[in-house]
DNA sequence: GTGATTAACTTGCAAAATGCAAGTTAATCA
DNA sequence: TGATTAACTTGCATTTTGCAAGTTAATCAC
């Protein structure tokens, strides 16, 4: 699991941006969530376990906390409790849009000889 | 290791374009090694392997094999022998300049209050 | 109000990916 | 032609991921 301290302070590879974006957000979960986010602007954690891509349940935990604590995502209901209490992006999360839309757009041109069924979008 | 059919064909979470480019790139180390590419037009292993990021000689190996199986780069003489014989990027591979150029506009703006040695660039 | 349901997690363990150090091989240099 | 070194590979420890099952507390039906 992910202590406070690796949450707070993750561990910087270099002082270069990419690495640094890659650090926080460089595996294969972390975006999707982002992408849900942008899709529904506000999704409940069984709304992300039942996403396509079926995310297991403890690593969503684990990259929602990471990515609350990067102020990149934050509850709907702050001071509700959790049950029904749905996550949307914070403006920091908004800004990662073009990022994500250049990587769609990379992989609808590049990806779809060798990704028969990959949807094209637009 | 990388088995032939694992580099070629990737297992696609969905059909999702975001998703599957995430499914090749999604990783922490992928993307540093396009960015080194796009930073210097060409580089040998060695070159790759003193990066800053320091990723270790059987990840490298193992990426290197797993982006040129995806044309995304290629060797420089690829019938020469492989000692001095850099890689650059293929036409697919300098297509994600756009996709590395938000992630890297992103950072430099959103990680610099926790990243106190985050480099600025432009 | 109370018992059943269920959303939001956590836990335990197996499997896969990553990281480190050391080794191997073959091209080139002196 | 022997020494050097770039480009890998191998073996093993550590970390991350994935799966299945369990726990807890809020809400719903009565």
């Amino acid at each position: 699991m992910n202590t406070d301290s690796e949450l707070l302070n993750p561990e910087w590879r270099s002082p270069c941006p990419i690495a640094s974006g890659l650090d926080i957000l460089g595996d294969k979960w972390s975006l999707i969530i982002v992408r849900d986010l942008i899709e529904h602007s506000s999704r409940t954690y069984s709304e992300f376990a039942s996403s396509p891509e079926r995310i297991s349940t403890n690593i969503l935990a684990s990259r929602l906390k990471q990515l609350e604590s990067l102020s990149i995502i934050e509850r709907v209901n702050p001071d509700k409790p959790s049950r029904n209490n749905a996550f949307q992006l914070t403006q920091r999360g908004k800004a990662l849009r073009p990022v994500l839309e250049e990587l769609g757009k990379w992989s609808q041109i590049h990806l779809k000889e060798i990704h028969p069924t990959i949807v094209t979008i637009i």
